[in-house]
DNA sequence: TATGCATAACTAGCTTAACTAACGGTTCGA
DNA sequence: TCGAACCGTTAGTTAAGCTAGTTATGCATA
């Protein structure tokens, strides 16, 4: 029930995804995790149960791109970047995610 | 998808309820939703069909009191008040709250 | 040579919160 | 007396994220 430690708010995973991708462009899902678990500085934790389906449904909807390459380490990955569509609607996201934190910090605040 | 307009997130409106009822014991559920409604300045709005069952899950976990009586518009109507288990179930979400927004805030600003 | 670890991706099945879209009843003012 | 605001309830749906696995490969080292 509520926020569990550990959990990500649903909604959020994508915000993360598409920002991550945003600033680095042509990332692969294993980096994705690592990625965001290091910016976050541990605050933060994708699991990849999660990670992964919501890539393909992002794919769906157009929002990234996938092709397979090699990664610095020889190994075989899916390559994710940013489509215009993707970059559109980080920007919705992010909007979303701003008006409902203010929203929360204002009942917060409210003493 | 995502964050959806008009959505609290998962997790959120527990909080959210908690904090109303921190801020002012003994509050109807009609009276929770126009509060935080109020207080956010029509950020974000309650559902009636997520707060009631919310309320009911809340009073299971015993985070919740509530009695019927009756409101100033003589209207009957169940007053909720937090117990002390819901006090301290309030301090955990808002640290959760904090730890994801904060997480969430340095990857967005990570440049 | 084998053995183990880190890397990389994937999925079935479950849980659960929040929503939609109703419905029922009451009080009060126009 | 009629409608609007007030107050509560619920069945059924959706969908996101998690758990707990599986598969596979490159590389280091014992």
């Amino acid at each position: 029930m509520g926020i569990r430690k550990n959990d990500i708010l649903q909604g959020t995973l994508v915000l993360l995804i598409l920002k991550s991708l945003a600033t680095n462009p042509r990332l692969h899902g294993y980096a994705i995790t690592s990625h965001v678990q290091r910016v976050s500085e541990n605050l933060l934790r994708v699991e990849e149960g999660s990670l992964y389906p919501a890539l393909h449904r992002m794919e769906q909807e157009g929002w990234v791109r996938a092709d397979w390459g090699k990664t610095e380490k020889n190994r075989d990955a899916r390559f994710y970047s940013l489509t215009a569509a993707g970059r559109k609607q980080l920007a919705h996201e992010q909007e979303s995610w701003a008006r409902l934190t203010e929203g929360v910090a204002r009942v917060i605040r409210y003493a």
